[in-house]
RNA sequence: AGGGAUGUAGCCAAGCGGUAAGGCAUCGGCCUUUGGAGCCGACAUUCGCAGGUUCGAAUCCUGCCAUCCCUGCCA
């Protein structure tokens, strides 16, 4: 596992990068009294019945991150308690994703259905107790009697059987006498409370349903609030971390554990991360991909662990980005611009540079060589120099950006004009001495240029200076290769929040996958999936893990690189 | 007879009775063979509001206001 982002950091560095919240000072907190016998044990405790988002990442980051910081342990749990929503499927997919972020479980995967059997044995010590009860109201009777926000509830006509009675009735829930429905166990609390949780909750229902796991081996199925903290205890767990909306449930998770005199874990709860600019309920996700506004779980455009990855994401990014926002418990809205400052900077330190030329403009060198194929030196990352070079051949013919060239260039513009030098990164600087336009349409075709020969490697004997810098393919050894430009899905900052008469559906970014080509050097033909690449000037490429194939790679934009001519461009149009 | 939580800059977020960290964003400047990166600087006289305690309050107390969560046999 890279524990490395963890333990092998500095007392300087951990200072400096973990940031301190009021979960981890809770901890301090509990290895300076000694609490829990000096240690620190948590769980991630996913549903199988969606794939996990970023928003479970910053929950996994938190357990897991908490455990290898302070030596502890963290264990992956399953909550599969709900047969009839889960699936096998999303059971793999997290076990990937976990790992993909670089977790260890080692020994520690579990699933709340193996306690199944121990669960049962606690319900009847319950029952024993006169703490719970076979209930024979229905659903509706049920929710009709738990009272509202404001009044008491009534108690169940059943509440009061015998514990004989009640020990026959649920032994034969078990063996499956009884039809969906038609008898629940009930937690014997108090009807009048004014935490609802807390109004007799069922804890067993009956479901004649196949369990991915267990089969048809049970019929009833033990409900979330009784599984969870016995769960919890049987695994020892110290420090039981969940999202704002169970802060309710605390109360009736100490109850279960107080009435059967077991193993006490703490529960402590946070607020869940919400994104600008994306959605990240499990139904919305479910919504984008049944209507096909996305093309999967794991497009690229989706918050997914999944589509992140295959967006061109990498793990580094995504922990840096849990570390730096924070844990709180104040319901909030955290800007995707600082995701996207996390897989910039990752990216900028790692990623291999390459040319890719976009929109491509057609320049040709008047004076150099008609046949003649130069190798030019190339770094593979300014950032570091370890990574060595690579030869990019340069010809008379060569792509540029159309963006990189104005006939009527507004001041400050330091890329090519009539008239004008500019440098081609890591080959010569070029003058540009024509423009050929069609004559119907006006469109520039192509350009004519000279280039000084004294200025191989960019650089000038004279010393004098060109401000621009451009990126440029040479025609005949460049390929055409597809490339998706992925933008935020959304054009709503928060699209939870509708306006009168739309739906969150109407935020959808209609742009925010275009699929176009580009021209590219040829190294990249031989890049290999999810490597990732920045395309100089442009962004971030990632070679897609689906749509490519072997030497036809497919590249899929993580994201462009900061763009700030388009900001000196806006300011010089509106003055 | 409602209950539970939360309010510190545009967005996150430290702070725990001694005079407002840090990051993102934004705006300047320097530097640059990526208009990238990097570097330097600016950015809360004030912590939801009003009182009170104190030599001293974002931190303690009281009241108010705003927002979120809770009436699944979901998790």
């Amino acid at each position: 596992m890279d524990t490395k982002l963890y333990e092998n950091w500095s007392e300087e560095e951990k200072e400096k990068r973990i940031s301190n919240n009021f979960i981890r000072q809770i901890i301090i907190d509990d290895l300076k009294t000694n609490k829990w016998g000096g240690r620190v044990h948590t769980r991630f405790p996913p549903e199988p019945n969606g794939y996990l988002h970023i928003g479970h990442a910053k929950s996994i980051c938190l357990n897991f991150g908490l455990a290898l910081e302070f030596g502890g342990l963290c264990n992956l749990r399953f909550d599969d308690t709900n047969p009839t929503k889960e699936d096998e499927e999303y059971v793999k997919a997290i076990i990937e994703d976990v790992r993909w972020l670089g977790f260890d479980w080692e020994d520690r995967l579990y699933f709340a259905s193996d306690y199944f059997e121990q669960l049962y044995d606690y319900a009847v010590q319950l029952i024993k107790k006169g703490k719970a009860y076979v209930c024979d109201l229905s659903q509706d009777e049920i929710r009709e009697t738990r009272g509202t926000l404001t009044e008491p509830g009534i108690e169940s006509p059943y509440r009061n059987r015998s514990v004989e009675e009640n020990l026959d009735l649920f032994e034969r829930m078990r063996k499956g006498e009884f039809p969906d429905g038609a008898r629940t166990l009930r937690a014997k609390i108090d009807m009048a409370s004014p935490n609802l949780n807390m109004r007799d909750p069922v804890i067993y229902r009956i479901k004649h349903a196949s369990h991915h796991r267990t089969g048809n081996k049970w019929c009833i199925y033990p409900m979330y609030d009784f599984t969870h903290c016995l769960s919890d205890s049987i695994e020892r767990i110290t420090h039981s971390i969940c999202t704002l909306e169970f802060e309710d449930h605390r109360p009736l998770y100490d109850w279960f554990l107080d009435e059967l005199g077991v193993y006490h874990p703490q529960q402590i709860e946070f607020a869940r991360l919400n994104l600008s600019y994306t959605v990240l309920s499990k139904r919305k996700l479910l919504e984008l991909v049944k209507n096909g506004i996305v093309d999967g779980w794991d497009d690229p455009r989706m918050p997914t662990i999944h589509g992140l990855r295959r967006r061109g994401y990498t793990p580094e990014a995504i922990r840096e980005f849990a570390e730096i926002i924070g844990v709180s418990k104040k319901e909030s809205l955290v800007d995707i611009a600082v995701l996207e400052h996390c897989i910039r900077d990752d990216l900028n330190k790692r990623a291999q540079r390459a040319f890719c030329v976009l929109n491509p403009l057609k320049v040709v060198i008047d004076n150099y060589p008609d046949d003649l194929v130069e190798e030019i030196d190339a770094l593979n990352n300014p950032e570091d120099l370890s990574m060595g070079t690579r030869k990019v051949p340069f010809s008379k013919v060569i792509y540029i950006e159309r963006d990189d060239f104005m006939e009527n260039p507004p001041p400050k513009y330091y890329r090519l004009a009539p008239g004008k030098e500019v440098r081609l990164r890591y080959a010569y600087y070029i003058t540009c001495t024509d423009v050929v336009k069609d004559p119907n349409t006006g469109e520039i075709v192509e350009l004519h240029c000279t280039y000084d020969p004294t200025t191989r490697g960019g650089q000038s004997a004279d010393g004098r200076k060109v401000l621009g810098t451009i990126h440029w393919v040479s025609a005949k050894h460049c390929f055409e290769a597809e490339l998706r430009l992925y933008d935020r899905l959304f054009l709503k900052e928060n699209p939870n929040e509708v306006e009168e008469g739309k739906s969150w559906l109407d935020y959808v970014n209609p742009n925010s996958l275009v699929i176009t080509k580009g021209l590219c050097e040829p190294f990249l033909r031989n890049a290999k999936p999810e490597e990732k690449f920045q395309f100089e000037r442009l962004g971030y490429f990632c070679v897609d893990s689906k749509l490519s194939k072997p030497n036809v790679p497919i590249f899929n934009r993580t994201i462009t690189l900061k763009d700030s001519w388009s900001k000196i461009l806006k300011n010089l149009q509106n003055s």
